[in-house]
DNA sequence: CTAATTTCTTAA
DNA sequence: TAAGAAATTAGA
């Protein structure tokens, strides 16, 4: 019998797999697919994950090296998971060891071990008595057996100081067998008859319309569009979803946006439920993600929420995924394996045969097509609860108008009157900073950045000059650079300038700034939302972090100083994105019973689309623009993969792209593939970023099967050729941003 | 001639 | 991708 192959996905860009004997004095039996082992590779070690045991390689058996050690008793990962990771391998175009290592928490792929943190618990013996003589004359110990009695399940080590418990008090408690410690992995979860902490509350009739037809495809995988206007209820039906999975013995899986970090959200689920809830998102330290992880993994957990990575939690019964604001694009990761959570998320919910939700008062063009088209049950909440209106919307032409810092008059007026009638003001502009370009008013020098094909954003505050794109800065000259004369103009308007001006224009109201750059420090934030909820009048100035999570209920305007950028944009999905913005900007207002109105500014006022956005409303922009899509045959009407690559020297990426591209050709004629259409190369849309020059070909392909053929070779043969050791380059397979 | 820098190769 | 080896270039 020859001596067992292992197969090992290891943490590599390359996308292959590689084999190693088996570790002196482990048997074959003992290795099941999915456990880790350290290996060495090159130079160095890497703990890499067993994809199989087989009994041949393709290397000379005399090149393989044994593999170190074996770091698991059973496999880490279950096999659902396993499959998962595979599949988006596969999907992804991406080598199986690196989706691994971006699919598990850190500490697993370290080597740690896989278990949760042991902890120490205390707790009172049985039959103390607090009357025990010994203790008589021992306040602090009397007081600290109290305590403990009061915590039949035991008090976590970590959790003393909280209780104001004395670790002395306690050792000598301890030598008089008064109290026990208990070495084991966490507090029990507490046993639940009843889920529910607080009572449900009423569903609308639109609400229980979506909740029944949901419930009614529990037994399998089924997939809902539950497209709710915000303030629709859509977190009750949610929430009542969750029970009834709870109650069925099952784990749901909630994936929420970034930004949305919820601590509302987390706090809503917490006053509901009598569950254990794992949290899993960037903030969450890596020994707790892994706690979290295996616990979701051994049934510990019965709600797992998180952000993007979370959907790679594996579950041991799975029963229910809901991705809140499904067209949020943090739900698209942006680097390495470049993957859709939720895409992936109607994969798993296939694979693990569960239904899934997918929620958004503005859904993606994507998610719509699918629920026409009758791939996902669409379910609408048109009615907001409690009543409160739809804002009205209202096209403010800005032509020839004369803008001061981005407000034209009439826009001043407005809010001027709002501020007047004791009303709150919400000023949205996607641009941070003082102004977007520095001028001379002499030579025409602009603040261009050294590194990249972008001009370099003021900032008045901090007397600097920003690179929006490379993190670059600079001081802010005092002569021009070129020319040496000091007239240096700020040019358009971004939030620090609106908030400077509209003090100077309303000096009796407060005007506070929500943005990156204004709310770095933690607290900030909180400060600021405790100012807005007091009700006084006031004016918010910001970006797109206005639009997510928040409410502010005395706002009774929203201004929108700039849609146009949204409207005329090389990208053909800005216009999707400016409507979605626009969108969830207007229903941060008018919840209360002032209904609320929303001013947008534009040059371009009878632009169809923002026609059809403000006086039809989301759904009949989404219909006007998919019909467009449908014209041009953009996604969803095809499917694109976009291969990137950057150089140092101008056209090493073009080169490297053109070889790729007529590789793609002669593979394409050779497997008699239709269907799919090469669009480049081309240079992208700013082709110089932090000092390298970038470019970018599109595959276009009227159907998924023959692209995946066609990837699958393709990539194989870009990894050999040569002109791609100079370039840095990868495959976005359904990329959202084009550039 | 050495040191520094760039390019090439390999990973089981 | 990461690291070492080989090749090339700069500086004295």
């Amino acid at each position: 019998m020859p001596d067992a192959i292992l197969r090992l996905a290891l943490p590599s860009p390359l996308r292959r797999l590689f084999d190693y004997r088996a570790p002196a004095g482990v048997l074959r039996a003992q290795l099941q697919p999915g456990m880790r082992l350290r290996v060495p590779f090159g130079r160095r070690e890497m703990i890499g994950i067993l994809v199989e045991v087989t009994d041949t390689s393709e290397v000379p058996v005399e090149k393989l090296k044994p593999a170190l050690a074996l770091l698991d008793a059973t496999a880490p990962l279950p096999a659902a998971l396993f499959k998962l990771c595979l599949w988006t391998s596969q999907y992804y175009q991406h080598s199986l060891g690196d989706t691994l290592s971006w699919a598990l928490p850190v500490l697993l792929r370290q080597g740690e071990l896989a278990e949760a943190r042991q902890e120490r618990f205390w707790s009172a013996a049985p039959g103390a008595s607090l009357d025990d003589p010994r203790i008589a004359r021992a306040p602090r110990q009397r007081e600290a057996l109290a305590t403990l009695a009061q915590h039949p399940h035991g008090v976590a080590h970590q959790l003393l100081s909280k209780l104001m418990l004395s670790k002395d008090s306690l050792d000598l408690l301890l030598a008089k067998d008064l109290v026990h410690v208990e070495i084991r992995r966490h507090a029990p979860g507490a046993r639940h008859e009843r889920w529910l902490a607080q009572p449900e509350l009423p569903l609308n009739p639109e609400q229980r319309a979506a909740y029944e037809a949901i419930r009614a495809g529990f037994d399998s995988y089924h997939a809902f569009l539950l497209a709710g206007v915000t303030g629709s209820g859509k977190t009750e039906v949610y929430l009542q979803l969750i029970r009834e999975t709870l109650e069925a013995g099952k784990q749901a899986l909630v994936l929420i946006p970034e930004i949305n970090l919820g601590p509302q959200t987390l706090a809503r689920f917490e006053q509901r439920f009598n569950a254990r809830i794992a949290l899993i998102h960037s903030a969450v330290n890596d020994r707790e993600r892994l706690d979290a992880w295996l616990a979701a993994r051994d049934g510990e957990a019965d709600i797992i929420i998180g952000t993007r990575s979370a959907l790679f939690t594996p579950m041991k019964n799975p029963g229910l995924i809901i991705i809140d604001e499904e067209h949020d694009g943090s739900y698209k990761q942006q680097e390495g394996l470049r993957y859709h959570a939720r895409d992936l998320a109607l994969v798993r919910a296939r694979q693990e045969n569960i239904p899934i939700v997918l929620g958004s008062a503005t859904p993606s063009l994507e998610s719509l097509h699918n629920a026409y088209t009758g791939r996902y049950g669409l379910l609408r909440l048109n009615e907001r609860a409690g009543g409160a209106k739809q804002p009205r919307f209202l096209r403010l032409d800005v032509k020839s108008r004369p803008l001061d810092s981005g407000i034209s008059g009439p826009m001043q007026q407005a809010i001027g009157q709002t501020l007047a009638a004791g009303q709150q003001v919400l000023v949205f502009l996607n641009r941070r900073g003082f102004a977007p370009t520095l001028l001379c008013h002499d030579c025409g020098w602009m603040s261009e950045c050294q590194r990249c094909d972008a001009r370099m954003t003021v900032h008045q505050r901090h007397g600097e000059l920003r690179c929006h794109h490379c993190g670059y800065v600079e001081r802010v000259p005092r002569h021009c650079p070129k020319c040496g004369k000091v007239d240096l103009r700020p040019v358009g308007a971004g939030t620090e300038r609106a908030e400077e001006r509209l003090g100077i224009l309303f000096p009796d109201f407060p005007v506070l700034r929500v943005d990156r750059d204004s709310t770095s420090r933690k607290d900030a934030m909180n400060k600021l939302f405790a100012t807005i909820q007091k009700g006084e009048p006031c004016i918010l100035v910001g970006t797109q972090m206005l639009a997510k999570g928040h409410h502010f209920p005395r706002v009774t305007l929203v201004s929108i100083l700039d849609a146009d950028g949204g409207l005329f944009s090389g990208d053909f999905r800005a216009s999707e994105r400016m409507a979605q913005l626009i969108v969830q900007v207007a229903g941060r207002a008018g919840r209360a019973e002032e209904p609320g109105r929303v001013i947008i500014q534009t040059h371009l006022a009878d632009h169809p689309l923002l026609v059809q956005l403000t006086e039809q409303g989301y759904f009949a922009f989404a219909e006007q623009a998919l019909s467009e899509r449908r014209a041009a045959g953009l996604p969803p009407f095809s499917h694109l993969a976009l291969l990137r690559a950057e150089a140092h020297k101008p056209g090493q990426a073009e080169g490297f792209l053109d070889e790729a591209c007529s590789e793609a050709e002669r593979l394409l004629a050779e497997q008699n593939l239709t269907g799919i259409e090469l669009l480049g190369p081309v240079p992208a849309p700013m082709e110089r970023r932090a000092g390298r020059y970038r470019a970018q070909l599109l595959l276009q392909a009227s159907a998924r099967a023959p692209l995946h053929r066609l990837l699958n070779s393709w990539l194989l043969a870009l990894e050999q050729m040569p002109s791609g050791r100079a370039v840095r380059w990868s495959l976005d397979v359904d990329p959202v941003d084009l550039y």
